[in-house]
DNA sequence: GACTTTATTGGCTTAAAGCCAATAATATTT
DNA sequence: AAATATTATTGGCTTTAAGCCAATAAAGTC
C-alpha cells in the first residue's frame, strides 16, 4: 500500500514510475446477408499476428479523440466507410496473457449494420472480409478475439430481444416473414409466428406500404411494410421474452 | 493511417512513439442499511482532487494482477476487507477531460454486500464512509464519480430486477415484506405484494426457518425466511417484469 | 384443375400479473 | 376488556400476453 499510495503522489505530476497497459479498442460489426449472421474482419499488416484475421481497432488518438467511443467510431469509419449511429459497448477484457507484447486492455463495441460489399469501402485495410459465424470457428483469429465474439454476439442476442434493431439492418421494404427470419437469425432461437406478429403490430413500429407482391417465389404474396417515421426512437421496446 | 500503421509497427517492438492514456479501475460498492441504499466512499489522498470522496480504485499492478477484475478486486479488499464474490462489470469511461492529468480511462466495477460498519475493516484510507444516496447530491466527489455512481446505479436497478441479489445483502432471517422493501429499494420502485410472493414462493429459493415473529413492531407476525441452500447458483432468476 | 407453398387470421388454452378485499394475528389505545 | 390500528396472509377475480393449432386466402407449379 506504500507502493500504491507512492504512485498516487508522483501521478500528481504526471510521472510514470510503472508501466501501464497497453489500451485499444476493438470493433465487432454485424451484418445479416443471404440468411447468414456475418462479422466484420481485416488482416492485420504488423506484428504480433501479421497476416491474421483480426477484429478492427487500434489505439486512442490522444490528440483527435475526444472520447473512446470517438476512437472506436473513427476506427470503425476508417475500415468501413460506414458510420453507425449505434455503438454499443460490450465489456472490456484486460489482463496479462491476452497479447503478447505484455499487459492489455481492450474495450469492445458492437454494431449491427446494413449489408455494402466489403470491397466498396475498405481502403487501408489489405483485406477486410464479412465472415459467417459459422464459419469462424475454423479460422485462427488474433489475440482473444474470438472471445470477444463470442461476447458480442451474445450482447447482440439480448440486445435484439429487447429492441427493434432488425428493423434497420433490412433491405426495404420487408414483409413480416423476413423480419421473424432476421430476428430469429439474431437472437438464434426460432420465434411463434402469431405471437410474432401481434407484438410487431401492436407497437406500432411499423407501416404497410405495399399492398402484397411477392419477393423471391411463391406462395401468397404478403404485406410489405417499413419502418414507420420515428421508429428510431423506440429502439428499446421490448420485443420478445427470454 | 500511415501514422497508424506506424504506430503498430513499432508496436511490434514494444515502443510507444506515442502517449496512450491513464487506465485505472473504480469500484461502486452498494449496500442496505437502515432502509437506505448507501455506496462506499473514500477520501483521496493525493493530488489530483486531494482531500475529495471518490470511489475506491486505482492502477493497474502489471506485476500482480492476472487481469483487471482482479486489480478491482484487489483494491475493493485493500479498502473494504470484503472480497465481494460477485464484481460486475459496468462500463469503461474514457475520455480527454475527466482527469485534469491528461487523457483517462477508467472501468467501473460494482458489488452490493452486506452492510458492515466502516470502521472496522478499512485499513490505508484515511476515511471511508457509508453515504447515503440521497445525500450524494451534495457532494462534490472527485474525477466523474457522480457520473459512474449514476452508472452503476443503473445497473443496480436492472440486476435486481432479474436476479436475486437482495436475498443475500439482509439480515437473516428476515420476512417477505423486508425482502420486499428491499427490492423496491433497489430497483427504485414499488411492487405489487401479492405477485411479489408468488414469484418469490414459486422460485423456492427460500425456507421458512421461524414460525411467525415480529421484529420490530406491531401487527400480525410474519413468517420468517432464509435463502435455501444452493440459492445462490439461481441468481439470475427473472423475479420481476420492467 | 389439383396440388404445393407461403401468408394471414381466428379461436382457443395456458401462464402470469395486477387489483382489491377478506381474514388473521398481533400491539396499542380507550 | 373492548375497540382500534397495524401488519401479514390468503382468496378470488380481471386483465394481459404468450403459445398452439388449425382454417382460410392467394399466389405459384405440375
Amino acid at each position: 500500500m506504500t507502493e500504491e499510495t507512492e504512485r498516487q503522489y508522483l501521478n500528481q505530476y504526471n510521472i510514470k514510475d510503472y508501466e501501464s497497459p497497453l489500451y485499444s479498442v476493438d470493433i465487432a460489426i454485424f451484418t445479416l446477408h443471404n440468411g447468414q449472421l456475418k462479422v466484420l474482419l481485416v488482416e492485420r499488416a504488423a506484428h504480433p499476428f501479421k497476416h491474421s484475421r483480426a477484429l478492427p481497432g487500434g489505439f486512442v488518438d490522444l490528440h483527435i479523440d475526444a472520447d473512446i467511443e470517438a476512437t472506436a467510431r473513427r476506427k470503425l469509419v476508417a475500415k468501413t466507410g460506414v458510420d453507425a449511429p449505434l455503438l454499443e459497448q460490450v465489456t472490456t477484457v484486460g489482463n496479462a496473457s491476452r497479447d503478447p507484447r505484455g499487459w492489455s486492455v481492450t474495450t469492445l463495441y458492437m454494431a449491427l449494420i446494413p449489408y455494402a460489399p466489403t470491397a466498396d469501402f475498405v481502403d487501408t485495410v489489405s483485406e477486410a472480409i464479412w465472415c459467417p459465424m459459422e464459419e469462424l470457428k475454423e479460422l485462427s483469429l488474433a489475440f482473444d478475439h474470438q472471445l470477444l465474439i463470442e461476447l458480442a454476439r451474445e450482447r447482440l442476442k439480448n440486445k435484439t430481444a429487447y429492441s427493434v434493431l432488425p428493423l434497420h439492418v433490412l433491405e426495404r421494404p420487408f414483409t413480416l416473414s423476413q423480419l421473424q427470419h432476421a430476428f430469429e437469425l439474431l437472437m438464434g432461437k426460432s420465434l411463434e409466428k402469431k405471437s410474432f406478429r401481434r407484438r410487431i403490430l401492436n407497437a406500432e413500429l411499423l407501416h404497410q406500404v405495399g399492398e402484397g407482391v411477392p419477393e423471391g417465389g411463391k406462395g401468397r404474396p404478403a404485406g410489405l411494410y417499413e419502418p414507420s417515421a420515428g421508429s428510431e426512437r423506440h429502439l428499446f421496446v421490448r420485443v420478445f421474452g427470454d
